[in-house]
DNA sequence: TTGAAAGCGGTACCAG
DNA sequence: CTGGTACCGCTTTCAA
């Protein structure tokens, strides 16, 4: 790969003279004509410069690491993230995903360090203390932005509490009459990050009884758990997400119990396929911010570190009734 | 941020020794004293390598390029990336998303090239010509690795032919006594890369006439569809996945047509939730290879690049039979 | 067994 | 307006 030397000498002017050029140094004036050679040379040789020694140069990166575990977390969830990326990258920004599953707080702290992020954007898989956060910001992360329920000492405090959403489930039920709820947990690793502050939220509203029930992403398992249904005693049921209230719902009927007669069934992201059976299912919509919005909250935080510290809280949930609550 | 110059100096040693003792170097001998006293003073200064300035120094990085839309693709194919992700990590490899909507394949090959990627993984989304691969290769990418149907000149076709799928749906149709077959197409902006080759497949099946269906992934745009039915004269539909065809499904079935009767309906790519209605969707199930595998792929392909050549073929695709044809 | 020093590719200061 | 040069942090010969 050529270098910017190998311009240079193309050009018959010297590396700093190329520097200047393909980046439009304002501060120096260049003449038209070596402007014109220099960048005739470059793309001859079909130069492009090497980020690392930019950045090893520049002191700073344009990394905005965001690890990963790999799970699946549902489509508003993956949008928005997908949306987030997209909206880092029109603001220049390099986005690396890190596959963090299993490490510890520290061990991840140091992985993500080496990389000198200018930020980090953890949505709560790995917990990360005061000191981590401290490790990532002397590493030279403007931000350290978190995004699970609990704030970190020294972190930019993004709350994205779940625990709203069991609030507002378990309480559309109590109103509609019911106290004795089944509240659906995944037994799907990896998903606990989002369904214990769920469960949490149906356990924190008052009058209600709360009646956890293991299930797993298949027919199979919704046909178990309807089959022993009616020695339960449960008059409704909270089921983690739309997907899981479908095939539960689903084997309900199939078990003969009416909806909601017998058993009302509440879902939560609004999913399309919550309209695909009759009744439609009742759920608990959620409003995330914009992609956009929290890349441009992040630039801001990099810009002017100092400037953003108070607590931003992002997520907004209201249930919504359908046919089936 | 400690730098190694000043973990040295507080160990009493030379750069050179604290080098050799934090990387574990084979070819030279330490004391264990000085071991110890390099890495106590590492652990005390909290000093993390600076992965840029090795990289640099290597003449070569450890990244993995991985270009991408922000398209919603489906549970099965983002399933996939999330396990190749984290299959290339657990390698020691360094994912980077590089979102790369709208740009050219020049502007695309540029960009990526100046982290001078190990490999890079394209989808797709992004037409490289055989000129951009030599760009990419010279920069330093060991493997280049395509998964669009069509092979690129210089890179490692890893062949995931969507076409494949509307073959299997068709045939199936056809098979069931169908000759006049709709085929949903997603009006869903990013889509096409999926949409147009499942397309192109249903059309290349003898004996099938194939209807392009225009259509959002809304209940309004299905009911639109459905209420138009009747007077399209067709006996069956392809509806691109599950997703569209339960949602056409379910407005037909509103419409007081019958399934499969009236119209047969077929899916694709085997989503629970079309096992939620009644009847139960037929689909085309597709096969993908494990994570894993393709990581595997991916390793040796940088680690002998000359080894790998032929053409690999990623995807099966079957139809299944349910109660909707 | 350890240290000195060169150099990876760019950028930006200071001279001229 | 342009060139020389020091330096970013790390690895790796080569000498001592």
């Amino acid at each position: 790969m050529p270098t910017s030397a190998d311009v240079a000498r193309l050009a018959g002017v010297s590396r700093a003279t190329v520097s200047y050029v393909l980046n439009n140094a304002e501060a120096v004036r260049i003449s038209e004509p070596t402007r014109r050679k220099v960048r005739q040379a470059a793309e001859e040789l079909g130069y492009v410069p090497h980020a690392a020694a930019r950045s090893l140069r520049a002191g700073h990166t344009r990394i905005v690491l965001l690890p990963t575990s790999h799970v699946p977390i549902g489509p508003p969830y993956s949008a928005f993230l997908s949306e987030l990326q997209w909206s880092l990258r029109r603001l220049d920004y390099t986005v690396v995903e890190y596959g963090s599953l299993g490490l510890s707080g520290d061990e991840a702290a140091r992985a993500w360090a080496e990389l000198r992020p200018v930020a980090v954007i953890s949505l709560g898989e790995i917990a990360l203390s005061a000191h981590n956060v401290a490790t990532l910001k002397r590493a030279g992360a403007r931000a350290v932005i978190t995004m699970g329920p609990a704030g970190v000492p020294g972190a930019h405090p993004l709350v994205m509490d779940q625990s709203e959403v069991g609030v507002r489930a378990a309480a559309h039920l109590v109103e509609r009459g019911h106290r004795r709820i089944g509240v659906v947990v995944p037994e799907d690793e990896g998903l606990e990050l989002f369904s214990a502050p769920r469960l949490e939220g149906a356990r924190s509203v008052a009058d209600a009884v709360i009646e956890p029930l293991p299930m797993a992403y298949s027919e199979e398992s919704a046909a178990a758990l309807a089959a022993r249904w009616r020695s339960l005693g449960l008059g409704a049921v909270f089921a983690y997400n739309d997907e899981y209230a479908m095939l539960l719902m689903r084997a309900l009927l199939d078990e003969g119990l009416r909806v909601p007669e017998d058993v009302a069934v509440m879902g939560a992201d609004d999913l399309l396929i919550g309209r695909l059976l009759r009744p439609r299912l009742s759920t608990v919509q959620i409003e995330l911010p914009s992609g956009d919005h929290l890349a441009e909250l992040v630039d801001r935080a990099v810009r002017e570190p100092s400037e953003i510290t108070q607590r931003h809280d992002l997520m907004a949930a209201v249930a919504v009734r359908r046919e089936s609550t």
